[in-house]
DNA sequence: ATTATAAATTGGTCTGACAATATTATATCT
DNA sequence: AGATATAATATTGTCAGACCAATTTATAAT
């Protein structure tokens, strides 16, 4: 047996959980008061607001003051969070970060080619198109360009690997990687997402998996760089 | 200008995160106490604790009863919390867990292979000697299946996409993916492993790729199986 | 120097109070 | 009756002070 020495607001904070699993709550419900809690589970009121305090910070629940607690909407806004103090207290790696990035595009690439999924062709190239103007035009083309891979990781169809893929996509926002990228290589990449819009199309497994890579290299041809530069690659 | 109502909690909460970071504070390292934290920022007690109980919820501090706060451990401890409560409350599709598993194995034999990395054949066959003792002698086996695993994914090099991994694992082993495995597929997993382990020493991405694709095949038999029994497919 | 005891520090919980905001009920006007 | 403005109510945010429980530190005894 465990001795666990709980405290109250551990406990009360578990029975809220529970609370909210039992009765099916949905995201965005409206949950107990702080009142009906204290009456509830029988504790005072700072512990309940400890405990609460606890559970939003989590994206459990949402405290509106004068408003009441409701079901959170997203546990993944908070995982962000935490991933954002995590790198700037230890910072991160680029290579790691960039090798993880592939890892996930080629995975997606074979998630939609191995499961036969259609891909939404016109969803693409309205996207590449944006990129394509944006580029010409001499305007901020990260947008366009980040907007294609989400695309890539929605249409695997599974919506768990994409959370988990746009996560791990923010926390590589937080790295600054400026490749300052020529017209040229603005253009190349921009035929590349063309590419490999055809090989999906295509179900071209084999293609679509050396044109991820091709398209990812100028990433860690940068990493090199960098490496050879300072030593150690780590961010800032 | 954002015309943030921000409440005096999460301010303090935001000034403690910033002083972790500015004092380069590593973990376990002590922090500040109630009480100084009381005088530093000029607030309340209660908004202290509840601003420590909101960043102790998300592993950013850790408080000792008696003791005082210390900075803290694992950020990743509490995504494993999150996302424990996210599938308690959402539920999640077999076949997608199934998915990622493989984008992510797959993804870690690529790594090692193509980063040209020397694994740890021993640390292996250790692993895969105890997972053939426990067949033999008829006991529990998971464990060290997982393990075996868990070392593919640490022999990447790459703490970071073995931090990730290892939450994902974890997410997976809420889920009872119960393959009731005959001492023969159970001989057969064993004997995969082994012809892993012979790929990965001798680099040969297709044969690896290859031989962890038939090895989390009967997952996907399995789940099919499911998926045609009842429809849907989320567990429970 | 080691150990046992006492004191001080520190976090955990409770109570009561008032402020700030949101919701609901009421009264008013058209 | 319906829309609107106002008042009453409910709900969360913050503060202060008190006492308990656990840990750490200081002190005394061996």
């Amino acid at each position: 047996m465990a001795i666990k020495k709980t405290s109250l607001v551990e406990i009360a904070a578990e029975r809220m959980k529970q609370n909210i699993i039992e009765n099916n709550l949905r995201p965005g419900d409206k949950f107990l008061s702080e009142k009906e809690l204290i009456q509830q589970l029988e504790v005072s009121r700072t512990v309940v607001r400890e405990a609460l305090r606890s559970l939003s910070s989590i994206g459990i629940v949402e405290v509106r003051k004068g408003g009441g607690v409701y079901v959170g909407h997203s546990s993944f806004d908070s995982i962000r969070n935490i991933l954002e103090h995590h790198h700037a207290v230890h910072g991160v790696k680029l290579r790691e970060l960039a090798d993880i990035r592939k890892v996930i595009e080629l995975g997606a690439v074979r998630l939609i080619i191995e499961n036969d999924l259609q891909i939404d062709r016109s969803c693409f190239e309205e996207i590449n198109r944006s990129y394509h103007e944006a580029i010409l035009a001499g305007k901020d083309t990260k947008k366009y360009d980040q907007q294609f891979h989400q695309q890539l990781m929605k249409e695997t169809g599974n919506d768990t690997f994409y959370k988990f893929a746009e996560v791990i996509q923010e926390y590589f926002s937080l790295v600054k990687i400026d490749l300052v990228q020529s017209r040229d290589s603005l253009i190349k990449s921009y035929e590349e997402h063309e590419d490999i819009i055809a090989a999906l199309v295509q179900k071209d497994l084999v293609r679509g998996h050396r044109l991820i890579a091709e398209h990812l290299e100028p990433v860690f041809t940068f990493i090199r760089q960098v490496e050879e530069a300072r030593g150690d690659g780590t961010d800032q």
